[in-house]
DNA sequence: TGATTGACAAGAATTATTCCTGGTTGATAA
DNA sequence: TTATCAACCAGGAATAATTCTTGTCAATCA
C-alpha cells in the first residue's frame, strides 16, 4: 500500500507539512532533531511552528512511518524507518559514531508479549580514543 | 583494581555521596531516573541536592562505573554497568517491556574507530497488542 | 598555617517538549 | 451550494528535566 493510500484509508490527511517532513527524513542519515527539522522545513513553510513539527512527528511515528531515535539523551532525534540506526557513543564526550551494519535478531514470542516488531536499534557504548587516555 | 583504588589513582574522591549512589545502583534493575535516585539517597543524606545527583552520575558515568540508559526519551535513566538493559517499546503508547536476554556480539575493529567498548543496549520497537488494532 | 583544589548545596537559568486556545481548512452530506 | 464537523495548525504559555552559577566547606599539600 502506498503511503498516501494508507493515510486515506486511516482517515488521516497527508498534509503538505507532513509530506515535507516525510520527504526531509526520507533517506536522511543525519538523525536530525525536531529543531533541525523545523529549521529545514521552515524554508518551505515559513509559517510552520515547532509544535506542528512535534505533532507531525508524533503522528508519523505512531503510524510507523518515522523512527524516533534515542541515541542522544539530551533530545529526541528522528530518522526514516527501514534504515539501520546503530551507534557507538562515548560515555564521556558523547561523540557518536554510526555503525553501518545491520543486526537481525528475532525474539522468542514468549518474550514479545504480543508485540508486532518493526525494528531494532543497537547502541554500543564505551570510550573513544581521546577519552580512553584518562579514565 | 578495586573501585576505591581506581578513584585514588585518578585523584578523585570517592565521597559518601558517591558511594551512596553507587550502592543504590548496584544490582538495581529498575532503571531509576535522577529524581528516583535523589529521593532514595536523600533519606541517608538529607542535605543532598539534585545537582549533586546529576554531577555524581556524570562523574561515575565518565569513569565507566554507571550506565546512562536511553530507554525513556523523556528523561535519563541510570543503571549499574554489567547488566543487560534491553527493551521492547511500543511506538505508539510508549509501553516498555524488559527483555531479559543478553546479546553478545562484537564489532569488527574497523568499525569502532579506536573505541574501547564497554557494553551495548538493544532496543526493539514495534506496536503492542493494544495499539496494533488501529495503526 | 595558609593556599589550593575538589566537592557540595541551593537555587537560578536554560532547553526540549508538551499543552492549550482559537482560528482555518477540507471533506461530507443535506 | 452551503452547513457541519473533525482534523489540522500556529502561536505562545506552561512544564519538566537538566545544566549552570555562586558561595561555602573540607581535605590536602606546600
Amino acid at each position: 500500500m502506498r503511503i498516501s493510500d494508507k493515510y486515506r484509508y486511516l482517515g488521516i490527511k497527508l498534509t503538505p507539512q507532513r509530506l515535507a517532513i516525510l520527504s526531509y527524513l526520507d533517506g536522511n542519515r543525519s538523525h536530525p532533531s525536531a529543531e533541525d527539522i523545523y529549521r529545514s522545513v521552515r524554508k518551505e513553510f515559513p509559517t510552520m511552528s515547532v509544535s506542528t513539527v512535534y505533532n507531525t512527528l508524533d503522528v508519523l511515528k505512531e503510524k510507523g512511518d518515522v523512527q524516533e531515535l534515542t541515541i542522544d539523551p539530551r533530545k529526541k532525534r528522528y530518522g526514516p524507518v527501514n534504515t539501520p540506526h546503530n551507534h557507538l557513543m562515548c560515555n564521556k564526550c558523547r561523540h557518536i559514531v554510526d555503525i553501518n551494519k545491520e543486526f537481525k535478531f528475532t525474539l522468542p514470542s514468549s518474550m514479545t508479549e504480543g508485540f508486532e516488531l518493526t525494528g531494532n536499534h543497537v547502541e554500543f557504548f564505551g570510550f573513544c580514543s581521546n577519552c580512553r587516555k584518562k579514565q
